[in-house]
DNA sequence: CACCATGTTCCTTG
DNA sequence: CCAAGGAACATGGT
């Protein structure tokens, strides 16, 4: 479920619920996640320590914990990679056939599980320090952004997924934004004009912004739940079978009449991976 | 069997 | 040195 809105909103839930939380155990089952931290690194670190927050930067969760007669704070990251989720569960639960890496409260489990270990839950933080600005903060400027789209000869769309232009933005929002600046996704990023730049960087920040507001009316408790269905970008708002409120206008709508002028989204693939637009509403 | 999937890193090439 | 492209990672859905 990871992109920036879906972070956030996981970050929102997990913060207050974590807030206080001393960790009694570690359990990890896939050593390959904590990487490059070893088992025991981790299992010292984050035994006994105690959650004061947990924030966000880019796709990345910052758990924010303190232990006991040290000083000083740690941070323990987390990263969901394509597949990744976490959540609270009761102890007794049925874990998932993928779990990972396991906090224990005691009557609470934090559980994280990742189907295609893509993901990352690890002590080292350095791949923070390659991020760009946040999206939603006075960090990102019109001005930078422009300057940074004059420098590259990548298309725009492969340009946008690039983390140090701008972290956060993922394949869906990626080409969400680009239909609500009405601008093609093939369009070289140095080729964009001042009016685009100023409509894509408003675009980026908004599609981001409403994704995180819808998001915050589905629930959270993921455990033993359809892959699918756990993703919110397909905007689910209820557990009946077949409403789906569709929030996305052209990701992964390819032949569907566009909403704004009924011509059909295009699919196409860009750095192998697939974009969508609007052959008509994009055209430069 | 084929192709597709929300992401990042590493390696090669130019 | 940098930019860009592609493979790799691993599992599952259609």
């Amino acid at each position: 479920m990871p992109e920036l809105p879906e972070v956030e909103i996981l970050v929102r839930h997990l913060s207050p619920r974590l807030k206080m939380k001393t960790i009694r155990r570690v359990e990890v089952r896939r050593a390959k996640v904590l990487l490059p931290t070893t088992t025991r690194q981790f299992r010292n670190a984050l035994s006994g320590a105690r959650f004061i927050g947990v924030t966000r930067r880019g796709k990345y969760l910052l758990f924010e914990l303190r232990r006991p007669g040290k000083r000083g704070r740690l941070t323990l990251v987390g990263h969901l990679g394509m597949t990744g989720r976490i959540y609270l569960q009761r102890q007794n639960g049925t874990l998932p056939r993928h779990a990972a890496v396991i906090f224990n409260f005691g009557k609470v489990n934090l559980i994280y599980e990742d189907t295609r270990y893509f993901g990352r839950m690890t002590l080292d933080t350095s791949a923070l320090t390659r991020l760009g600005p946040e999206p939603l903060s006075t960090d990102f400027t019109v001005a930078d952004f422009a300057l940074a789209l004059k420098r590259s000869a990548q298309v725009i769309k492969v340009k946008l997924l690039d983390q140090s232009l701008v972290a956060g933005v993922g394949n869906i929002y990626a080409s969400e934004s680009l239909f609500r600046a009405g601008v093609s996704p093939r369009l070289a990023a140095r080729r964009l004009t001042r009016k685009q730049v100023g409509r894509l960087w408003q675009a980026v920040r908004l599609v981001l912004t409403e994704a995180i507001d819808n998001g915050s009316t589905i629930p959270l408790d993921w455990a033993g739940r359809d892959k699918r269905k756990a993703l919110f970008y397909y905007g689910q708002t209820t557990d009946t079978p077949g409403f789906y409120e569709e929030r996305l206008l052209v990701y992964d709508r390819a032949g569907k009449p566009c909403s704004h002028c009924g011509t059909p989204i295009k699919r196409v693939v860009q750095a192998a991976r697939s974009t969508f637009y609007c052959p008509c509403c994009q055209r430069s």
